[in-house]
DNA sequence: TCAATGCGTGGGCATATGCTCAAACGCAAC
DNA sequence: GTTGCGTTTGAGCATATGCCCACGCATTGA
């Protein structure tokens, strides 16, 4: 440094100017004045002092530490949106503060005038989320599933998001009416070849705005659990190196969608690689950890809807 | 409460807000689009976050500290003014930063276009305040001694901070050519009725402000220790209770001017109580807290530049 | 000595902020 | 229902802030 002095008193000055802003709450022109500087230079030393770190703030709220983890979150792995809600110390897995932010992105999106296309994947905290929109006339806009509804069983899911969603928002909505999961590759192949079933999906491609549920690949895996895959068809995922899953489609601990297994008889749209248009997945959860970080890695999504919980241990590594 | 819930997440709300705001840096129109709420109610929310402690700033610089002192000292003693500067480890005693500070007040009082009165008291900081003055002209200004400048043996005292701030102004000055102390009340009087004496006092009874030294009253009080008081003098007055002095008047614990001992024969401009005009007292030390603090009391100044050192002595119960 | 360089300064303007006011909203009692 | 009260909201405006630019001063190197 070439004047370590002026450049002390300098900072002096600065801290000076950075105390009575922030802390005697004075205006820059106040600070001008006292100091016997312009109002310029008072403001030049206001961010000096800024710019140095003399000052620091501190948020006493719990909420600080979940906007500190989003942004880490955001920065890390670029995300276009992430949202970190308080974890609720009584129910750890509960989805409700999740699902009440992921309500709001669909309330807000369904309320601009701009026409919509939004895509919902599966997951409970997607469900709930559905559940907790309130209802809207927005008949401009259009619903679309990513995801066969039809279970292994020939019955329908038991939760029909995309209806639930059109029923509230009298909104244009398309369903995806085929199983979660075909026989055989070639079986898949015919059946998206049908019209209606190619409609949807190139409905699907265009989606603004896409909310998925993350899905752990372990013996409790959501895919299983509800019968859209067998205990087998699980195993097999897992061998070849499945940790998690994205409306189905099953990926590694590099966020890589994995060739084979049961991916090869989907009928649910495949995410974009890298997600292109906002997709945020919405998921919490000790279990669901190391398949949100892989999601994250692999960019198959570029929204993130997490607690505080989860959204630190998926930070740590 | 009747609305905890609400209050709640209205709180929560804040935080983001003021987390946004403080720590993200974005501006109060990017946070309302972020919340979905209004501009206006993005400012709410921040100014909310303030009044409600949920931020706070700190500031990592000595000066923090300084200006933190500087703060309660003016609010509990209702000072005009006040400045603490950092103490220099070196050299506790040193008048250098107090006097930086003095003379810069005396600058830009000087530099001012109106007319102005100077009264200068006792004190090593002035002296040294009056000697960093850089020189300016400014005819329009008037510079008034408080004290006679001369001591017991008639010479004239060893600095004369009025000619030597003159001499860098070439403002008009008003030395006062006494004695500090008369052997008796009745030959004060009569001193004071001489007509050119009578006009300076004149002058400085008028004075927009007052720079002053507060001296304490133990043996090494600098009036006997200058020759102006002798020691059987210094310790009548601390008999009396004197515990400082300003230009020479003693005053008790409580500020309160001493009636009495030398007090009678002062030839120098007594205080007005309460300061009216800004009258600022300088001085640092350890001994000199107690004079300072009596000062304060009785509000015999109203305005104070020390180091923090001596300010946080001062503000000790 | 003088030009070159570079930092700090203050004027001025576009933008951001704080605040006021009237309107809307929710809520509770009737 | 509806009536009234208290709170909250958003438009609009005065003020404060951030930043660009041209200027000035000082330091540096030829």
């Amino acid at each position: 440094m070439v004047a370590p002095e002026s450049e002390k008193s300098r900072l002096d000055e600065a801290a000076r100017a950075g105390w009575l802003y922030f802390i005697a709450g004075h205006t820059q022109d106040e600070i001008a004045k006292m100091l016997q500087v312009s109002r310029a230079s008072a403001q030049r030393l206001v961010s000096l002092c800024l710019a140095e770190r003399l000052i620091t703030f501190r948020l006493e709220h719990p909420i600080a530490a979940c906007m500190e983890l989003a942004a880490r979150l955001k920065d890390l792995f670029h995300l276009v949106y992430c949202e970190v809600v308080p974890t609720d110390p009584a129910a750890p897995l509960a989805a409700a503060g999740i699902a009440e932010r992921a309500a709001n992105i669909l309330e807000s999106t369904l309320r601009s005038d701009k026409p919509t296309i939004v895509a919902l994947g599966t997951g409970r905290a997607v469900r709930a989320a559905v559940e907790r929109v309130s209802p809207i006339d927005c008949p401009n806009h259009q619903i679309v599933s990513l995801v066969g509804n039809i279970s292994a069983d020939g019955s329908a899911s038991f939760f029909d998001t995309v209806g639930r969603l059109a029923d509230r928002t009298k909104a244009r909505h398309y369903p995806m009416p085929l199983p979660f999961l075909m026989s055989s590759e070639s079986e898949r192949k015919q059946m998206l070849r049908i019209d209606p079933i190619a409609k949807v999906r190139a409905v699907a491609a265009k989606a603004d705005l896409r909310l998925v549920g993350i899905g752990q690949m372990d013996q409790r895996a959501q895919v299983h659990v509800d019968g859209f895959v067998t205990r087998e068809e699980l195993f097999e995922m897992m061998r070849l190196g499945a940790v998690g899953e994205v409306v189905g489609w099953a990926f590694d601990a590099e966020g890589r969608i994995i060739d084979g297994g049961t991916n090869g008889r989907l009928t649910s749209i495949p995410p974009q690689v890298p997600a292109e248009a906002l997709t945020i997945g919405a998921a919490v959860g000790r279990a669901k950890v190391s398949a949100i970080r892989a999601a994250l890695k692999g960019r198959l999504i570029n929204g993130l809807i997490t607690d505080e919980a989860t959204a630190s241990a998926v930070l740590k590594p």
